[in-house]
DNA sequence: TGTACATCAGTGAACGCGCGTTCACTGATGTAC
DNA sequence: TGTACATCAGTGAACGCGCGTTCACTGATGTAC
């Protein structure tokens, strides 16, 4: 049966955020469109209504999540901690999109790339600005930097079946991440 | 037809090389075990007489690949230039498993990723032995941090659309790593 | 404001396809004599 | 060393299943009068 406009659009607007937790959780190719559509509280069928295909509610889910995520703006080094943390890897689902996606978005079509693209650029922006006083290059590649070994962090701890191995690797990664900020700093 | 024993030593290995690639160039579930067999010039039938099922398949693919890796353990500056070069990021089929699959794992079975824990934990290792003279707390912390950082800026310059972005994110990754590790040799 | 009706969001059965897996069969291998 | 035969690696057709996608239908919405 037809629904209001606006209850079309919180219908949509609850696909992709479901879509975007059971993406991050288990993968793109691990999740049906009828199961995001189920935990949506719909019927498959009514899919097609809302996206042209699976690939279009990739593409339109990345776009949605990477906009969403405003995370990294203040204290950086209260940031580092906390995405470095047992819970952030064990969180998948609620987790950041980048580090949950990224390696799997090279396997998507290139809308989705192009939204994850532009996150990232947005990212690296956003944690350039909550550095301290550093000259605009040291800032950008303090920035680059300690975003790859974030995110790298975040998915060797997560491939990892040993927890003290698993933590161990969020720890020093984090100490080394905060030398690395304090030398930018200082120079 | 039979083949003799040392033939199907050989097919055996074939195989296991041609899905390692496969997978590291498409993802695991992006290959069908039909795909790998024509690949190693069999037919998908034979399959089951190496392997009891495409989950084993994966998993003895994982050890095999981490076993024969053993990249890093000369020049640290060297390696981590390489690893962090445009070469690299282009030829996921032929490089570093890790970055390829190391986002996926998450989603295998536990001998998948009891293989890549290991072959982890070897490369550790590996890398903190090519670090320059630390003591040996400080060595483990740059060999873990350098790590974490490659492998992110790999699966970051991979996902980004952008050639000029992703170039950015390996070269300023590469000059962050040299001024930490450089850093850690001083003090 | 109230009524009649066209619209269209959502339903659920059905489709075609590719996948992992099975199996009866083939014919070269390698062993027993 | 030569021969007869049991073994078994590889073949290719077939299976059952879940997936993405389609479609005829339903009934609440919202517009035209």
């Amino acid at each position: 049966m037809k629904v209001s406009r606006e209850q079309m659009a919180e219908n949509r607007c609850r696909i992709l955020d479901v879509a975007s937790r059971l993406f991050r959780d288990k993968g793109f190719d691990a999740v049906s469109v009828a199961e995001v559509m189920k935990a949506a509280g719909l019927t498959h069928g009514g899919f097609y209504g809302h996206f042209s295909s699976k690939d279009d509610l990739i593409a339109q889910t990345l776009a949605h999540v990477l906009a969403a995520d405003s995370s990294g703006g203040g204290d950086l080094r209260a940031y580092v901690s906390s995405y470095l943390s047992s819970r952030h890897r064990d969180n998948a689902a609620g987790g950041c999109p980048t580090a949950g996606l990224a390696a799997a978005i090279r396997h998507q079509t290139p809308a989705a790339r192009s939204a994850m693209t532009e996150g990232l650029r947005s990212q690296i922006e956003r944690i350039g600005k909550a550095l301290p006083n550093l000259d605009p290059s040291d800032r950008r590649r303090a920035a680059i930097g300690s975003w790859a070994a974030m995110v790298g962090a975040v998915i060797l701890a997560r491939a990892i079946d040993d927890p003290v191995l698993s933590d161990e690797v969020l720890e020093q990664t984090r100490t080394w991440i905060d030398a690395g900020i304090s030398q930018a700093s200082a120079s």
